[in-house]
DNA sequence: TTTGTTTTACGAATTAAATCGTATTTTGCT
DNA sequence: AGCAAAATACGATTTAATTCGTAAAACAAA
């Protein structure tokens, strides 16, 4: 069996990590100021929404200061690959080129980011 | 406005609408028969969720014919990208290159295909 | 046409996500 | 200590996704 039981993040909590997978730790006021850059919610919702998570092991929190401090449980890596692997078979035919080709296509990229996946490929090209 | 409703397909729907957009048409028995290979589900619950589809304007359907025949409507490009934007943002801190490495390092692409994206590199870089 | 099979329609139940109001607790300040 | 502000706990509601049973309709074959 995987060492860590099998979870699969919502939207919402998606962003709630990523916010945390950032910051390696913040407190609900700091994520939900954060979220609220971007989106519509009431504090308490942002609050439970977090208490949530921790419910289902997904962050971890410190309660023994005064406001609780949470922190990543699930690993970024591991929903990347999991969510990627969803997403190239689901959206992009099972070819992981395509979704290469996309994302390169749609999203600009520096030429320092061009020249770090020419290495890339230059790498994969001699196996 | 946009020219087509906005449309969030679910995970359920991601399912479906990647075997109509292989197919460009099929009816529920297909849909279902290749579900079934990797998910357990009874016909009525496919039958239903392509209903669903319908209705939302997700899917289209003739059903001129005695067994009806469904095929896409959102597109698969549009689809593509809007889920691939998300995933930027949420799981590869907005970067379009960190998801390239990510789907080039963990799964393995062909020669040929290799191939294709330095093209596409080399077409970036021109610019 | 009768009978059995396949398909569609429909409604209902279940499960889960998301939102928020209110109450309680904790903290910070004077 | 006493009060106001901030944070947490909790419960309830809303909304949506998913599943499936059952009935009606369409069809195929004898």
């Amino acid at each position: 069996m995987g060492t860590s039981k099998y979870i699969k993040p919502t939207e919402s909590e998606l962003e709630i990590l990523r916010i945390l997978w950032e910051r390696n730790k913040a407190s609900v006021r700091d994520v939900h100021e954060e979220l609220s850059k971007t989106k519509e919610a009431g504090y308490t919702t942002t609050l439970k929404l977090m208490q949530i998570m921790f419910e289902k092991g997904m962050v971890g929190r410190d309660d023994s200061v005064k406001i609780h401090v949470y922190h990543p449980v699930v690993s970024r890596e591991k929903t990347q690959k999991h969510l990627l692997g969803k997403m190239i078979t689901n959206l992009f035919g099972g070819s992981p080129t395509e979704l290469v080709i996309h994302a390169l296509g749609n999203h600009k990229a520096s030429p320092e980011e061009l020249e770090e996946i020419q290495q890339l490929l230059n790498n994969l090209k001699k196996q």
